[in-house]
Formats: C-alpha cells, structure tokens, sequence
DNA sequence: ACCTGAACACCGTTCAAGT
DNA sequence: ACCTGAACACCGTTCAAGT
C-alpha cells in the first residue's frame, strides 16, 4: 500500500497515541518509530503530519494545558482573585499531575502554543482586572507557575528511595524516617502542595494589601508591620 | 593503546566533561559517544567507570545539588527559620539556575545520590530545629523544592517568543506586550522569585504563628483574623 | 584494571518511488 | 496528498580481545 484512500493518519491520532505512550512509559519511550508502531504505520508516515518529533511532544504538552480550566478568570468578582488564583492553581496542578512526563517540554514556556497562551492570557488577565499592575500581574503568573510546574515535576515524595537501610543516621542524621515517605506519597505531595499554594495566597494578598492602602485608597486598616 | 599505565579517565573527569556539554548544548547533546570523544576516548570506555549513561547524568545532577549552600542551617538561630528557609531558597535556585538543563533529572529527587540528600537532611532539620511538627517540615521542603526547581526550569519570561506578531489580541487580549518578555527576561525571573518567595515566607510565618499559639505556647498576640 | 574495535538493536530524518 | 522502503548518520550497551 502507498496512499490509501482514506488516510490512516491525522494529527489528532498521532498527539493521542503520542500521549498515551509518554504516560505509560515515559518521555524515553518515545520513538518515532515505536510511535508509527502503535499507530501500524511506518516511521517515516509521522512526518507528512508534523515536522518532526519535537513538534508532536509539543503537540502533546498543550493538549495537557487545554485540559487547564480557566472558567474562575471570567466568571468571578475581579475582588476575587485570590480565590480565583486558588483555584487555577488546583486545577493547573491537576492537569500536569496526571501527565507527569510531559511536563519538562511544557515548562519550556508555551512559546507559540495556543493551548499554553489561552492559560497564560487568562491568568494575567485575571490578576489585572482584579488591581494588579501589569508588572505584579506577570509576576504572579509567573510564580504560580514555578510553584505548579515544580510540584508536578516530580513527586517529592517519590523521590526517596523504599528502602530502610539507604539513608544512614551518620550521614543524614535528619532523615530516619525518609524511605517512609514513599508509602505516604499521596498525602506527602498534596500537603505540601496545599501548604505551599495557602502560604502564596496568603502572602500575595499581604502584598495586595500593602499595595491598595499605599496607593491611597485604603480598603481596610493594615494589621501587620 | 589498550590499557594505559595511567588510568584516561575518572569519574570526576567524565562528570566535569559531561557537565560542560548539559550547560552548553543540553541534555540532548549528551551521547555517549560524543562525551567519549570530548573525553579523547572511545564509546564504551564510559562503562568502565559508570553502569550506564543515567547514572552519569545523576552524578552531573549530584554536583549541582553538591553547590547549593546549606550553612544558614546550621549557623543560624532556630528562631530564624523564615531567613535560613530564605537564604537556602535562594541559594539553590542560584545553583540550580546555572545548569538549567539539568533540572528535570535533579526533579526527580535525591534518590541515593549524597548531595542530593544532604539538601534535603539539613533543611528538614533546619525546620524541625526551629519547632515546626516533622510532617509540616517535610511540606516546607517539598514545596520550596517545588517552587525553586520550577523557577530553574524553565525562565518565564523566555518561554514567550520575542515576535510582535506571534500573539494576535483577538485570541489572547492580555498578550499584547508579551513579545517583549524576553528582553526583559533576568527582571522578570527574578522579580517573579522575589516575589513567590516573599509571599511563600509571609504565608508560612502566618501558619507558625497560628501554630504556636494555638498550641498553647503564646510567643506574640495573633494579629489577624 | 582499563581501554579498544566490532557488533547488536536501536534512533531521527530525508528522499525517491508508488498510488 | 499520503504512504512506503531504503538509506544515512547517528544512538546505548555488550563483549571478547588486548595489555
């Protein structure tokens, strides 16, 4: 068979199979070949469809960030933003966790990925229609980032060994109970998840508040420093 | 030549050589091979000194860990907490910074690589020290972790191309100045580190406040809400 | 012990050839 | 337009052979 009638391949299938063989088997797994494989294609048939491999994991990455839900941006008072940035957060983490594998390609930036833009364009936005200046707004966007990335990167928790002899007290004298952690993971990598995302929350409406009463218009008397 | 008197190679000097390549050209430079011939060696003479290629990029990434600076731990008053986790937060983000290619296999967690862990061994001790529960300090080392390998991996600010026409306002109303992200890029990284971990270290001082006079030990009248 | 070349089973990508 | 096999320049790793 050269060219069939209907052709066997489309984007769509091939960011699909792409997808299921990152989270199954990881970045590494991914050939174009093994790929063509899964798909009963040969290699070369992919690049009729995408250019060439990195474009197919980039396709795969924002396909991950249009699963991002950036309803709180528009539907919310703007005086919610802490609330709204709450849960943009939980949902962006929640996105990237389930596709752990794929998240060095994604944290490069969304560059011109329209899925990675529409979540950048709503955050920003968000933040400015609730007061921030553009630059705070940027910061802010950028920040959570860091934090959602990080945290969806690589468990914490799973990066200790399960192994009670590996982390010896003469060495690491605070560290007797680390090859437990993989046993707790979930509850390891949600608190501290959770504890991180509440301790940004509350420190960047510390920030708001400064900002709203410096600039004159004071909302509320400040109660700290 | 088969074996020479004076051993070619050690593993300090293939880590050394292997670090070069990762900062200079990225993990995808890095073959075996390649490395091999920057080293004036043949391919598989490597294995005679690491198992295979991913041990070789752990120990890269153990070196990097190896540079973060860990002496606000044991230097300073238990009370200081807030400026140690400060001066650790920075300090690694800095060492990370400079080898940002390496990040994802440094996310990965320490595993068994002794740099690695010293990292995490003084900073939960460095938290537990200053009072915080063992379950609330494995958190606070997660989620800096978290925040910082976020920021190293990817710079915000570069992620966006630097292309007038690349964000078209009727898909993305609020990227309308994005392109000049990138000229701006070092104001806007660490702008966005400042102010995450500013925010990150007032939110957690708020929580060990409400810790400790909620456990009875009153240092300070809690002063909001 | 530490290096070598040969060998194996892979890669990403190009390209002429087929329909 | 869309697929194919052949081909090119690569990979990581094993292994027997050399000193």
């Amino acid at each position: 068979m050269a060219r069939p009638r209907k052709p066997l391949l489309s984007r769509e299938r091939i960011i699909e199979a792409a997808s299921a063989l990152v989270d199954s088997e990881g970045l590494g797994a991914v050939s174009t070949r093994r790929l063509a494989a899964e798909l009963g294609v040969s290699g070369p048939s992919l690049y009729n469809h995408f250019r060439n491999k990195d474009e197919i994991l980039d396709a795969v990455a924002d396909s991950v960030s249009a699963q991002v839900d950036l309803s709180m941006f528009d539907e919310s008072d703007p005086r919610d933003w802490a609330a709204a940035l709450h849960d943009w957060a939980v949902s962006y983490r929640a996105a990237l966790a389930a596709h752990p594998h794929i998240v060095p390609v994604l944290a490069q930036g969304p560059g011109r990925r329209p899925a990675g833009l529409r979540v950048a364009d709503a955050a920003f936005g968000g933040m400015v229609r609730a007061g921030w200046p553009p630059a705070q707004a940027t910061y802010i966007g950028a920040l959570t980032r860091y934090f959602v990335t990080g945290s969806a990167l690589g468990s914490f928790a799973r990066g200790f060994v399960d192994d009670e002899t590996a982390y010896d007290p003469a060495d690491y004298p605070h560290l007797g109970q680390a090859h437990l952690l993989a046993e707790h993971r979930q509850q390891v990598d949600e608190g501290a998840f959770e504890t991180g995302l509440r301790a940004l929350l509350d420190g960047l409406a510390l920030q708001y508040e400064r900002m709203v009463t410096g600039s004159g218009t004071v909302r509320r008397t400040p109660n700290r420093g």
